[in-house]
DNA sequence: TTAGGGTTAG
């Protein structure tokens, strides 16, 4: 593979350009080490064979029980083969056999085991070889290498050690208890083995604390290793991972190759920089190289999700060209954003994927099927329901759990039960997804009792309850009024150790307020915070109104001075609502400084409003109050209450909707060689 | 068919 290091100079900070071309003594130990891994690795990585069995096979080539170890104990006093010659002891493997019967017998086996066998001679490499041979269980055959390691005169082969450790690298626990122990010398391809190992199964913390330890003793891993940890890092959803392992990588002087910038890419895409991303494949590809699929998939996915519809076409235009041509997998991830306003364009893609011939899957119509649900279009989805069934496709939970929460969302009750049921007649298990679609289902619909009956169900029937069972709970009994049964389920979520959700916290303090409550929704919103959980924005805004309803003036302006100052912007109702309720009891000055911040933050006056404080200052006369409101009205009130100004564009993105229309991508599909 | 895809709160 040819190396594409002039796109090192697109990352910038990342790269170490100077590093980039010297060869340094870490890449010929590299490139020995490489010679040296491919010519075990396989072997190794794929070998099931009971390890210390292998172990035996390979140093003690040639001993195979008693009799072997008879023959290589001639000549020799240990006292396994004195017991040995003296016919004491007719086989090898019998005492072998006695002594794990120890160790697995007896918990104190460490300071008896001595005295149990005291004609044995256990630093012997012979004798202890022969036991290490005997026990299949890892973990045991660890403790016994471990308390080995402790009797004075042991000395471990370190060949037959590295063998040990190479054969337990399958066992990945047990292996890194042999890291762990500082002292045991690892060849250091042993260890880019076991990365390798770890990498298969995604344990990318771990892969970054051998690196650690490769780094101690110099060695660099081959190019193939440390592609292998940044596309781990990729699948484990961790950019963070990624930049760190290249950044190791430029300072060894390992050449990337297209599946490093493949995996940068991805990272790219994770961090939600899709422009970088974008930018990197286009320099990848002027470069001659193309990476495989799913970098193209993955940065379609990021691009569709940050609503750049024209560069998700022209990376599927640059992938035909390329030969890399989109298939299933891709329109999926086409489909999977089209959703809200642009659920029609899904709809139009997947037409004309059946159109030219192909065949949608099940994942295919589960996303549409959501997709129309969520934008209201329940006789579309059944529609999409009946076409899969009579196509062959037989949903599975996934495709039962969107519809049932699809039908639930759009009010239809009774035809989610009936669906969920259905499920249920086809042997599909409920789940703790399945029992909160329907309690949230039930919730919303204001089947609040029905839920709960759920609720108990779930218990009896052992499934798990997590967060989100106890959440909509809670806001569903807080959306009927019901502050004392939302309270309980609060309460019992915490006792879980479960967080409440800023949605359910802001439903139980509105109730609250709405009964009048607002101490006790006070309470609520002190206590959650102190406990680290944020009750939400929404929340101050009924405690303040909350508050002026009761004439708790003086607190009121403290929670909305507290909201202003974190940058909570109160919403026009609840300003308007505000001075409405002060003017209402005659307290002028203080509907004048409500009043204040609502013009500060850019909201105009409305009629209804003006007419509250005309009527007002028509009752009170006071001209003092008359010149605040006209400074105020006419913005010459130079005192600012605010130090900077919440800006109300802050954060937006405008959307334009210029590539929706004209259907790029679904024109690109007879392009593809879906099959 | 060789890196992978779809589900529940807001």
């Amino acid at each position: 593979m040819a190396r594409i290091s002039s796109i090192f100079s697109y990352l910038g900070r990342r790269q170490n350009p100077t590093s980039a071309h010297s060869i340094t003594p870490q890449t010929r130990n590299r490139n020995l080490c490489t010679d040296k891994f491919s010519a075990n690795s396989e072997d190794a990585l794929h070998s099931h064979r009971n390890p210390i069995e292998v172990i035996t096979q390979g140093r003690m080539l040639g001993i195979s029980g008693a009799n072997a170890i008879s023959e290589e104990l001639k000549g020799k006093p240990p006292n396994l083969g004195r017991k040995l010659a003296e016919n004491r002891v007719t086989n090898a493997s019998e005492i072998a056999k006695e002594v794990w019967n120890v160790i697995r017998t007896c918990p104190k086996w460490k300071t008896t085991i001595l005295s149990d066998f005291p004609s044995i001679s256990f630093t012997d490499p012979s004798v202890y070889s022969e036991i290490l041979r005997q026990q299949s269980d890892l973990f045991m055959t660890l403790q016994f290498y471990l308390w080995l390691r402790s009797l004075d005169g042991f000395s471990f082969d370190p060949i037959l050690c590295n063998e040990m450790f190479g054969r337990l690298v399958e066992a990945k626990d047990v292996a890194k208890k042999f890291l762990d122990d500082r002292e045991f010398e690892i060849e250091p391809w042993f260890l880019e083995l076991y990365t390798r190992s770890l990498c298969e199964n995604e344990s990318i913390d771990q892969v970054l604390n051998v690196f650690e330890r490769l780094k101690e003793i110099g060695y660099c891993g081959s190019l193939e290793t440390w592609n292998m940890a940044l596309s781990c890092s990729v699948r484990m959803g961790r950019a963070d991972a990624v930049w760190k392992l290249h950044e190791d990588m430029v300072k060894y002087g390992v050449a990337s190759d297209v599946n490093t910038m493949g995996c940068l890419i991805q990272a790219f895409c994770l961090e939600n920089n899709v422009s970088k991303g974008y930018e990197l494949l286009h320099q990848v590809l002027k470069a001659g190289h193309v990476p495989v699929k799913v970098v193209f998939d993955n940065l379609i996915s990021a691009l569709g999700k940050n609503g750049k519809y024209s560069e998700v076409s022209a990376v599927m235009r640059k992938m035909i060209v390329n030969n890399c041509y989109p298939d299933i997998h891709t329109y999926h991830e086409v489909i999977r954003f089209c959703r809200g306003e642009m659920t029609n364009e899904g709809v139009r893609i997947f037409d004309e994927l059946k159109k030219r011939g192909h065949f949608p899957n099940r994942v295919m119509y589960t996303t549409l099927i959501d997709n129309l649900c969520e934008n209201k279009d329940v006789r579309g989805a059944w529609r999409l329901w009946f076409e899969m069934i009579e196509g062959g496709i037989i949903p599975n939970e996934f495709t039962y759990n969107v519809f049932v929460n699809g039908l639930f969302r759009n009010g239809s009750v009774d035809e989610a039960e009936k669906l969920h049921n259905e499920m249920l007649g086809k042997g599909l298990p409920e789940t703790t997804i399945s029992f909160n679609t329907r309690i949230h289902g039930l919730c919303i619909n204001s089947r609040v009792e029905e839920a709960r009956v759920l609720f108990e169900e779930m218990n009896k029937k052992d499934i798990i309850r997590d967060s989100m069972t106890f959440n909509s709970m809670i806001r569903g009994y807080a959306k009927q009024g019901n502050t004392s049964e939302a309270m309980y389920f609060l309460d019992e979520l915490l006792k879980q150790g479960f967080e409440p959700s800023s949605a359910s916290l802001v439903s139980l303090i509105e109730t609250l307020c709405d009964d009048g409550y607002v101490n006790e929704a006070k309470r609520i919103w002190l206590d959650m915070s102190e406990k680290g959980f944020n009750p939400g924005d929404g929340a101050l805004s009924p405690i303040v109104y909350g508050l002026s309803k009761q004439g708790h003036i003086a607190e009121m302006n403290k929670w909305l001075q507290y909201m202003i100052k974190s940058r909570v912007k109160p919403k026009m109702p609840t300003f308007e609502k505000l001075i409405e309720c002060l003017c209402g009891a005659y307290k002028l000055d203080d509907a004048l400084f409500v009043l204040h911040y609502m013009v500060e933050m850019g909201y105009l006056l409305r009629e209804n409003i003006c007419y509250s404080l005309v009527h007002a200052l028509c009752k009170v006369n006071s001209h003092h109050v008359q010149t605040l409101l006209l400074n105020i009205v006419d913005g010459t009130d130079q005192h600012s209450l605010l130090n900077e100004p919440v800006s109300q564009s802050e954060g937006l993105t405008p959307c334009t909707d210029e590539h929706i229309h004209g259907s790029p991508i679904s024109s690109l599909i007879g392009q593809s060689a879906l099959s």
